[in-house]
DNA sequence: TTGACTTCGTGTGATAATTACACATTACTT
DNA sequence: AAGTAATGTGTAATTATCACACGAAGTCAA
């Protein structure tokens, strides 16, 4: 109890939305709080920024602590500063989203976090604090941006087929989307790559493999191109 | 001096970045420092977060004071974190981009701000902390903005005329537009009441003038519509 | 081995949106 | 009355979007 100030701070902490994709459905990210306030309801993972830490570092150091995720998209989202969002004193909250494959996520629930579980974003549980709102928000933006840029593989393993990645487009978009124009406006950007692999499951004819060319990407991005689907 | 806390804490600001039309090219309102630290050099408008207010009415209150702008157009923009953006301790500041008619602007100089002064936003001067950077963030999130949303609108008085529209649009956007396609294009949406009034002014044809019908918005906006240009 | 099954992969024509482009109109000025 | 300056308007060519159906390639079971 050693750090003074002539004013009253706000304290300020991150919040992380993350999103994964399992093949079929959208999902988000929830941990089960191990502490009051909202002790065993869901929350959205994060903690306090420390002094001494960008608010990125803190995203990704909180998002690791709670839930052994590292390495992953992650952008700021939006703060929130209601007065009386916390009800323990003025919290203010720097919310960012992140996008990963379910298959980086070797579980770890740890000190804060009692658990952490993915949830279809269709059917999320009541949520602490304003967590619902984070994650509204948080939801509406990859859905914009994804139309106009290329960040849905980074929801998707390397290597993927043309049919996992309009999957991904229509649970995230919410909509059917036709096979083959979703194909030809796809390819016609030129930046996937197929691969000489095949994707062989079931009893049908193998898909062809592709991984998305992040160079020529960043080449057209430069230019000012737009990813729209 | 009596606000104590167990761990260290950030000092938590706003910053505002205030556009304005004059009619030929976008200009960004600034201010002059008139406290340490950077004294005398050009800033954005802006400052602390009080404990008992959200980060909108902080970054409202603070444009009013610092400049004498109010009831304008004000939109979140980004934090910034960075952990040495100010010099004297750890300070993150929330940004908001605002966008005015110059003719709103009772130009008032106050406590903070020695003088408040408008400049084209393609010749800034040399700006205090990490301005420069929360500038051309704002200017890059105005770009994108317009070309999907109208809010255009907000940079224009209540009346006004398809050519100053249109050069509003040129010079936000930095290139040159096609008159007539122009005019067909933004006259689909139905989103523009002709007034009966002209607009005279110099030795030839007056202009029609318009307003924008904001109710009418809301309603497309509510069935997914875009305001592309 | 053959037929049933399942997903993959492909093309075309209709419709809508975007682009490029030039001149008569209307007011003011001298 | 003639000159000047910005307003206001239409069409044709091109490009993008959309709707739509079937053969190909593999597995499995009879």
């Amino acid at each position: 109890m050693k750090h003074t100030y002539e004013y009253p701070r706000a304290a300020l902490t991150v919040d992380c939305v993350v999103f994964g994709f399992d093949g079929g459905a959208l999902q988000v990210l929830l941990i089960r709080r191990g502490l009051a306030p909202f002790k065993d309801q869901w929350a959205l993972p994060g903690g306090f920024v420390r002094v001494e830490e960008t608010l990125d570092d803190a995203a990704r150091r909180e998002l690791e602590e709670e839930t052994g995720l590292k390495d992953i998209f992650l952008e700021q989202l939006y703060t929130f500063g209601t007065v009386n969002r916390d009800p323990r004193e003025r919290v203010v909250s720097v919310a960012y989203y992140a996008l990963t494959k379910p298959a980086d996520h070797t579980t770890a629930a740890s000190t804060d976090a009692a658990e952490a579980r993915w949830f279809p974003v269709t059917d999320i549980p009541p949520l602490a604090f304003d967590h619902a709102e984070i994650f509204a928000t948080a939801l509406a933006r990859l859905r914009g941006k994804l139309t106009y840029q290329p960040i849905g593989f980074e929801l998707l393993p390397p290597k993927f087929t043309l049919t996992q990645l309009q999957r991904l487009y229509e649970s995230v978009l919410g909509t059917d989307i036709d096979k083959r124009n979703f194909r030809k406006k796809v390819l016609s950007y030129d930046l996937l790559i197929p691969l000489k692999e095949q994707h062989r499951e079931g009893a049908h004819r193998p898909a062809q493999l592709f991984r998305f060319d992040p160079v020529k990407y960043e080449r057209l991005k430069k230019k000012g191109f737009l990813f729209e689907i």
